[in-house]
DNA sequence: TCACTTGTGTCAGGCTCTGACAGAAGCGGC
DNA sequence: GCCGCTTCTGTCAGAGCCTGACACAAGTGA
C-alpha cells in the first residue's frame, strides 16, 4: 500500500500514481473511441487490450469490468457531490442544496478529463447499451447511499430516513434524465440548464 | 409463433403455455431456495438446473440470464401500470394516477403466485446482490419507456416530453424505496402503505 | 399412422473475469 | 553503479455465463 515509504514529491501523487493514471486515461480514450465506432458489445476486451498494447489481463487490472471504462470510478461522483452538499448552509431547503450539488458536478466535469465533446461521448456510448445502463444506475444507487444520511439530517425527525431515500432517488433521477436528454440532444442546450429545468419540474415542498 | 393452429381451450393458455409456465415457476421456485439459502452468486446455473432436473441449456431455454429467474418478466409490471393508468380519468392529478397505478400493482401480486413471503423473499434476494439491483433497475427503465408518453399526454405541451420522463423516473423511485423497505422491515407494515408514504413525500404540484 | 412442431441433451465455442506464477521494470538505500 | 524491494506485466489455466447447431424424443393435429 505504499505506507512505509511515499515520498510525495509536492503534489499529491506519486509517480507511479501518476504513470497509473496515464494509462487508465489512455485505455479510455481507446476504448471509447472503438464504442462509439462498432457498439460497445461488438468490441471485446481483447480487441480494446490490443489496440493499447497490452494483455486482455492487464487490461482487468486497470479497470474490474468492462463496463467500468465507460462508468469511471463509481464513488468519484458521489464524493463531490457529497462534499458540496456538506459545505451548503443548514438550512437551505434541501432540494435547492441537491440542485447545487448536482450542477457543481456537471461544471466540473468537463474541466478535469478534456473537452466538452469527451463527456457526451460517453453519455451516448453509455445509453446505448443495457449493461452499461445497468451499471450506471448501480452507481447511483452507491451515490444515493452516501448522499441519504446528510439530507434524512436536515429533515424532521419523523420518518427522515425514508423520505431521505426518496428525496435522494428522485434528485438522481432529475439528474440521470438532465444528462440523458443532453446527450441525446444535437442543439448545444447546456447540461446544467437541463439539470435545473429537471430539479425545478419535480421540487418537492422540503 | 403458433400463429396457424391455435385452439386455445376456453382458457386464454394451450397445454404447452400451461406446462411452461409450470416449469417456468418450479424453477423460481427451487431457485430462490438456493440464493436464499448460499447467496445469489455462489449458486451457479449448473447447480439450479440440476435441482430442477434439467441441463443448464435447458434453464437458459426458460430464462435468458440467471438473474431473470428473481426479476421475472420485465414488460409485465410495466404493461399492467400502464393499463390501469391508460384507465384513470385524464383529469385526476398525474401523481395520483400513478400512485393508485403503482398501488394496484403491489396488491395485485401477492394473489398470483401463491404468498405473500414468497415476493418478499425475492425482494430479499434482491436487494442482497449488486447485478440484480442493477438488472431490476434496467427493467423499472424499461416501464418508464412504457409510461412516460401516458404521462406526456395530460401534461401542458411546453417541454411535456422531457417533464413527463422526470415524473415517471421518480415515481419509479418511489415505488423502489417502498418495495425496498418493505423488504427489509421485519414489522407488518404493508407495501401499499409505505408505498402511499412514499408518493406523499415527493407530490409534485401536476 | 404420418408429418409437424416443440422440448431436450450434448457438444462446441465465445466472452468476461480471476487466481497463480514467473519474469521485467522501476525505486529505494548503500 | 549495485542490490533488494515493490510494482507491473504476460502467460497460463480455469470458472462461469450464455449461444448456436445438431440430433433425438415427445407431444400434437390431420
Amino acid at each position: 500500500m505504499s505506507s512505509t515509504t511515499s515520498s510525495r514529491p509536492s503534489s499529491g501523487q506519486s509517480l507511479r500514481e501518476i504513470s497509473r493514471d496515464a494509462v487508465r486515461a489512455r485505455i479510455t480514450e481507446i476504448a471509447l473511441e472503438l464504442f462509439a465506432e462498432r457498439g460497445f458489445e461488438q468490441v471485446t476486451v481483447e480487441q480494446i487490450a490490443a489496440a493499447a498494447g497490452m494483455s486482455a489481463r492487464t487490461f482487468h487490472r486497470y479497470f474490474p469490468a468492462k463496463e467500468d471504462v465507460v462508468i469511471g470510478d463509481p464513488a468519484r461522483g458521489g464524493e463531490f457531490v457529497r462534499d458540496v452538499l456538506a459545505g451548503r448552509p443548514q438550512d437551505e431547503p434541501v432540494w435547492d442544496s441537491l440542485r447545487i450539488a448536482f450542477e457543481a458536478l456537471v461544471s466540473q466535469a468537463p474541466r478535469r478529463g478534456g473537452d466538452d465533446d469527451r463527456g457526451k461521448l460517453a453519455m451516448r456510448v453509455l445509453v446505448s447499451a443495457a449493461s452499461l445502463r445497468a451499471r450506471s444506475l448501480e452507481k447511483h444507487l452507491l451515490w444515493a447511499r452516501m448522499l441519504t444520511p446528510l439530507v434524512a439530517a436536515r429533515l424532521p425527525n419523523d420518518d427522515a430516513a425514508f423520505r431521505a431515500e426518496i428525496i435522494v432517488q428522485s434528485a438522481l433521477a432529475c439528474f440521470d434524465v438532465a444528462l440523458t436528454t443532453w446527450a441525446n440532444a444535437d442543439d448545444g442546450t447546456t447540461a446544467s440548464e437541463l439539470l435545473e429545468r429537471s430539479f425545478a419540474t419535480l421540487r418537492p415542498q422540503v
